[in-house]
DNA sequence: CAGTCGTGGGG
DNA sequence: TCCCCAAGACT
């Protein structure tokens, strides 16, 4: 029944979907392997230049795992969440070391690795691999939520039932199914958005349970909004855009007066420390080795 | 389960 | 300007 959904998503991606170097013939699992790490939580347009980067320094895993963790996060640059690059060195590492290089194509030997949740695992075996995979994102859990559902938003927490409505949506065969996820995906990134969906561009808005109810607004508990001035990871990301820009240790002197709040430098320090963004020598602080 | 973890652009 | 939130993972 979801089957016209599907093919219509399915069309409207073939003429409209947005030419992205990872989605382009003979990228491989380890290419898009880096552009979701790069993906999870930061915007496209952000990911295009540092993942172009990252795929011409680093063409195979072993090259990054031969570097040290903190090239690994230099070269992260501002995409934010710098812990992703410490996990994808890791799994660079671990890739390298168990699986003979190769990017698994085993589902739970992908979500074995540091930093790939069932998200990036099943993104990985459908992208990269051509397998049959629920791939739930934010945008395709919210497309789905509103087609098939009624319900402007997906629940916090992903449920059964809305697993099973997802299955619903799924086609058997594995290359169609890859194709299904890139596209509601796509759909629910440029057309069916979270703030201000574009329904008058809609393939499937005749199809949309949202729609037909009337565009009904959220009804249950508040969203949690995300504070960032003044916390910790303020501070934590101004001391690593330091570190970044520097190739010789910096004294904690030095690197103090990146920001105002001296306990709060601490705590961040500790943290960087604990988290192995950083390390710490006799001369100061600097990336990992 | 709820909190933590960066950064920047668009409405 | 301010606020929202963006291909999540981990604890």
């Amino acid at each position: 029944m979801n089957s016209a959904v599907v093919s219509a998503v399915l069309r409207w991606y073939g003429s409209e979907a947005r030419d992205l170097p990872w989605r382009r013939p003979g990228t491989t699992p380890w290419q898009i392997m880096i552009s979701e790490f790069m993906l999870q939580q930061t915007p496209v347009a952000r990911v295009l230049e540092p993942w172009q980067r990252w795929v011409d320094r680093w063409p195979v895993p072993a090259a990054l795992a031969a570097e040290p963790s903190g090239e690994a996060v230099r070269a992260w640059g501002r995409l934010g969440y710098p812990r992703r690059a410490l996990r994808l060195h890791r799994a660079a590492v671990a890739i390298d070391q168990d699986h003979d290089g190769e990017v698994p194509a085993d589902l739970a030997a992908l979500r074995a690795l540091p930093g790939v949740g069932d998200y990036t695992a099943a993104a990985v075996a459908g992208f990269g691999f051509g397998q049959r995979h629920l791939v739930l994102d934010t945008n395709v859990r919210r497309v789905i939520t509103r087609i098939g559902a009624g319900v402007q938003y997906p629940a916090t927490s992903l449920s059964a039932a809305e697993r099973a409505l997802a299955e619903t949506f799924l086609p058997r065969q594995a290359p169609r199914a890859a194709r299904w996820a890139a596209a509601s995906m796509e759909l629910g990134a440029v057309v069916c958005t979270a703030r201000s969906p574009r329904c008058d561009d809609c393939p499937v808005r005749s199809r949309c349970a949202w729609r037909a109810a009337g565009y009904p607004a959220w009804a249950g508990p508040p969203r949690l909004g995300q504070t960032y001035t003044g916390t910790d990871r303020q501070c934590r990301g101004a001391v690593l855009a330091v570190l970044r820009e520097r190739d010789e240790p910096v004294p904690s002197e030095e690197l103090a007066t990146a920001w105002p709040d001296h306990d709060q430098f601490e705590r961040a320090l500790a943290g960087l420390l604990a988290d192995g963004l950083i390390s710490e020598g006799p001369a100061g602080y600097a990336l990992p080795i």
